[in-house]
DNA sequence: TTGTGAACCATCGAAATCGATACAATCGCG
DNA sequence: CGCGATTGTATCGATTTCGATGGTTCACAA
């Protein structure tokens, strides 16, 4: 075993990592924590954080959604997005509605107070984005979105890949066939 | 608002926000939660996650770092940092060591346990940041990966600003006088 | 020296997150 | 229809995260 501390080269080797802080994957890690560290203080006072945010700037656009839906675009974990649900219920932002034709489904809506966090978080949102195009530049800035939506869809087939074999639910599912 | 004269409208129109699943905030989250979700059940078996991962390929570049370094690099909360380095130490993954010149300050080194587990994340990160490199292609890879430091520099540089004015410790100041 | 404030890290309590699992409704197909 | 498989959410228990605060240790001026 080799008993290197990983120190080789700097750059050069066999399979071309670049180092931590060279890596796409980390510096996507940094701007969102940026985002994080940013925004959370400033959602404070009105019981959200930058992740509920989201969920609300969503429902914002789409009118309404089913929990599913909103699973699928923040792309987080089910019971993640079921509790902030019911969270963001109680706070008085959204209504959860059990679905007409299939009634499994709970479709959220956002209420008059919920549009009033929307058009908040767009303004911080506002600010944020501000700064993120100022930095990449207008000229970059179709570049860089065209490549992070190819990354997203390159990752989430990665992701889903990963849970076909090996399946994640598969109660009873037969592996071939 | 001190706001020089060249950063004006974002997209040249009054306020013209994107919609949420187009703006480059929402896209970098996705990314993240990709990388999390794909991560995450790779890691499990030795203890480590997304996050933690990142401490220790860090740590494996630089040999050592003090607490405060790491918590720079990662752009958390001290808390979290601090948390995790007790969580990792126990793991049997690195040393703490106080400093010998300055005994406030925490120095981290990897054991070679916790230079295999960098090595087995290097070997993930591979993966991911090769799925990243060929989804963003050759020719856009050095302008989103720049494209991405002078969102960072930015951010990070909008997290400062928010904590100067608004005094972020102020520990034992006295209100007045 | 002796304060005084700043720099670092640890810890506390509340809350959020996660994976796993439970529960309930719908679908498929003999 | 009947019933197993699947889909859509909720909930459980363990862990992690976060902001705030507490304790030391250092720097520096008077």
């Amino acid at each position: 075993m080799p008993t290197d501390r990983v120190d080789q080269q700097p750059y050069g080797e066999a399979s071309a990592l670049p180092p931590l802080a060279e890596r796409i994957s980390f510096l996507v890690h940094r701007v969102g924590a940026h985002m994080a560290r940013i925004s959370n203080p400033w959602f404070q006072e009105a019981g959200v954080d930058l992740v509920t945010s989201r969920m609300i700037v969503l429902l914002a656009e789409r009118g309404e959604l089913t929990a599913g839906e909103i699973v699928k675009v923040m792309a987080l974990p089910q019971s993640t997005i079921s509790h902030q649900l019911k969270r963001l219920e109680g706070l008085g932002y959204l209504t959860r509605e059990v679905g007409a034709e299939d009634s499994r489904i709970v479709i959220a809506r956002l209420t008059p107070k919920g549009i009033e966090v929307a058009r908040r978080s767009n303004a911080l949102s506002r600010e944020v984005v501000g700064a993120l195009v100022s930095a990449i530049g207008e000229e970059d800035l179709p570049i860089v979105r065209a490549a992070l939506k190819r990354a997203d869809v390159a990752l989430e087939a990665m992701y889903d890949a990963r849970h076909s074999g090996t399946g994640p639910r598969r109660k009873n599912a037969k592996p071939e066939a």
